[in-house]
DNA sequence: GCCAACGTTGGC
DNA sequence: GCCAACGTTGGC
């Protein structure tokens, strides 16, 4: 089982609707990177859910991957935002999985605090500059997060 | 609101 | 295939 880090704006999405709404479907991401990584995820990986754009930003949560390599349905759709002419029903440009919720962390981990604790080799997210929004963290990386989410 | 980082596009 | 222009991300 992996571990994975996905990024979303709680004004756009947060850990607050997937509660509410149990599963969702990780849609919008147009970023070949980012893209490869959600098709490679496997049923029953979990990912800590990143709140970005935010003041602070940080982890707020954990969710398990619940369905992989589904079709991005905004890809096709001329009045979503994500709408890529250039991909076709035929042969999809853009997959990636849904997810479920399994919990709110007690105390959000910062972005401030993450920079304390790893380098940018251990967790990329901390790399400066780093626009990428889905990413793979570390076995080890990740039971340090969850040991620190369970600390108050 | 600013701006650095950086991915994508398109002219050549 | 290069690279300038442009658009977006996201911390600050």
């Amino acid at each position: 089982m992996a571990y994975w880090l996905m990024k979303s704006e709680p004004d756009v999405y947060s850990i607050d609707d997937l509660e509410r709404d149990r599963t969702e479907l990780w849609d919008g991401v147009r970023n070949y990177q980012a893209r490869n990584f959600l098709t490679s995820m496997a049923l029953g990986d979990k990912a800590f859910f990143y709140h970005s754009n935010t003041k602070p930003p940080g982890l707020v949560g954990l969710m398990e991957i619940v369905a992989t390599n589904v079709v991005d349905p905004t890809q096709f759709d001329a009045s979503n935002k994500y709408y890529d002419p250039k991909s076709s029903p035929d042969s999809p440009r853009w997959h990636t999985v849904k997810v479920g919720y399994l919990k709110t962390f007690a105390q959000l981990i910062t972005l401030d605090q993450l920079k304390e604790i790893f380098t940018s080799d251990e967790l990329w997210v901390v790399r400066r500059g780093s626009r990428l929004s889905v990413m793979p963290v570390d076995e080890a990386v990740a039971q340090k997060l969850l040991h620190m989410a369970e600390a108050v």
